[in-house]
DNA sequence: TGAATTATTCGTCATTTAGA
DNA sequence: TCTAAATGACGAATAATTCA
């Protein structure tokens, strides 16, 4: 069953700010987050011009960080939600071992894009500091044209 | 340098959500 | 309504940092 991606990490556009300069160590990211509201970054910007040359949602979008042997589990059947009053049986025993299997893969993806999405919103924020910046200098410019002109 | 503290990662459970 | 996926919350384990 394939649920609709709550978790839109939409950074199309050519962010340039790369994620070179992500800490080893990221920041925890307990709670950050709503849930299922869709976290949406939208880059409606037109670049200026940096320095990067890969879009960091680019750089992460691969499910090749799982490790080696746990991705790509057969997304079969089996019952996802989290009864713990299952009995014993040997039956029940590999229901709940495929559900853990599954619900630690599906954590460590969640991870995964959650970084992804605050990575583009970092580049974001470099992005629309470096227009900012890139704003100012051109009014004071202009300013200066037109003080010289009443001059 | 080793103990104490702080930060990060990971697995699990509980809950929510969407689709059948 | 049931099921599977997504994700927040929590605790344990581990790594990094600080400080005496």
């Amino acid at each position: 069953m394939v649920m609709s991606m709550p978790l839109i990490v939409n950074c199309t556009h050519s962010l340039a700010v790369g994620c070179g300069n992500i800490s080893v160590r990221e920041k925890t990211l307990k709670g950050t987050v709503g849930s299922r509201s869709s976290m949406a970054v939208t880059g409606d910007e037109t670049e200026t011009g940096t320095s990067g040359d890969m879009t960091a949602c680019q750089l992460c979008n691969t499910s090749s960080s799982l490790p080696q042997g746990v991705a790509n589990t057969s997304m079969g059947s089996a019952g996802a939600s989290a009864h713990s009053d299952l009995k014993p049986g040997k039956g029940n025993l590999q229901k709940r071992e495929l559900r853990l299997m599954k619900n630690r893969e599906a954590a460590r993806e969640c991870r995964r894009k959650k970084k992804e999405y605050v990575k583009c919103l970092e580049n974001r924020v470099a992005l629309l500091e470096n227009q900012n910046k890139t704003l100012i200098e051109e009014l004071r410019a202009l300013k200066d044209i037109y003080r010289h002109k009443v001059e």
